[in-house]
DNA sequence: CTCAGTGTTCAGTG
DNA sequence: TCACTGAACACTGA
């Protein structure tokens, strides 16, 4: 589920656990596809025996900073995960009511497993293998992560901004919403949620919006995000007003929000759910 | 058995 | 070259 307010509430998760602290094991599982076809020997002598310095974040990227280059960089795809073991943290379903441990109590689709000096110890899953783990020597250095637009949580562009960057768009807002380039962080469900709050139809052009719906937007997106990172992406509590539990909760075929129809079209690709009686 | 899917990238189109 | 669209990626779970 990972979106700028999951991966903020991993990127805490490692500052918690790891940073500080010099990494005693490291377990990197041999998958070319989530390691680029990096060696997952290689991968395994960056991180081992070094001490983790910070923890960083950009949109749905994060980085551990170590105390020698190359840093190591993830990212984690559709369903990837990654959270501390042995804590009885919020139980955090991954894979939908799927168990998280097989029979021996390791983790299901373990992709990374590192444990610091004192003990501490996270893991990295990714049952769908769209995620990724790779070495650079920091995050600038980075091709994705230096085309990235600003975060989304960090330095979110003032309304007067956005509106202008809106203004050369031709593409529907739902999709610029998803463009990492200007808000990076956003995903689909942010999205659909910060349209349905400040009241947009999802197939709008970016060039169509007025100031005043651009300002709505603007602390819409400010609104959903602060939230969801204060309560550290824990969904249940999201306001029982959010679009959020309607489109992804509990009863399916549930498409309706306060009487009104839900209506679910794909739109800049992705399935988009929105609500036609109030979004305009 | 079929199909959707909370993300990114790249080929293709105009 | 730019702006934008849609498929591919790889796999699980419904």
């Amino acid at each position: 589920m990972p979106e700028l307010p999951e991966v903020e509430t991993v990127r805490r998760t490692i500052e918690n656990a790891l940073v500080g602290k010099k990494i005693v094991e490291a377990e990197i599982v041999p998958d070319d596809i989530v390691l680029k076809g990096h060696s997952h020997e290689l991968v395994k002598s960056a991180i081992l025996g070094r001490t983790v310095t910070a923890a960083g974040r950009k949109g749905k990227y994060f980085w551990f900073e170590l105390d020698e280059k190359p840093w190591l960089f993830a990212h984690l795809g559709m369903a990837g995960w990654l959270r501390e073991l042995g804590e009885p943290t919020i139980r955090l379903r991954e894979h939908g009511s799927a168990p998280m441990e097989d029979e021996t109590g390791r983790p299901r689709f373990l992709k990374m497993m590192l444990t610091a000096e004192d003990g501490r110890r996270i893991a990295m899953t990714d049952g769908r293998r769209l995620s990724r783990i790779w070495l650079c020597e920091s995050p600038d250095k980075d091709g994705a992560i230096s085309k990235l637009g600003p975060d989304c949580f960090l330095e979110l562009p003032s309304a007067a901004e956005i509106h202008q960057k809106l203004a050369k768009k031709q593409a529907p807002i739902k999709a610029i919403l998803l463009d990492q380039a200007i808000f990076a962080g956003i995903g689909n469900w942010i999205a659909d949620e910060v349209l349905y709050m400040a009241a947009i139809r999802p197939s709008r052009l970016g060039s169509s919006l007025s100031p005043i719906e651009t300002k709505a937007l603007h602390a819409t997106i400010q609104k959903v995000v602060g939230f969801a990172v204060q309560v550290g992406a824990d969904k249940e509590q999201f306001p029982d007003t959010w679009l959020f539990h309607s489109r992804w909760g509990g009863k399916k075929g549930d498409d309706r929000i306060e009487g009104e129809t839900i209506i679910r079209e794909q739109i800049g690709g992705r399935t988009t759910a929105w609500v036609p009686s109030r979004q305009k």
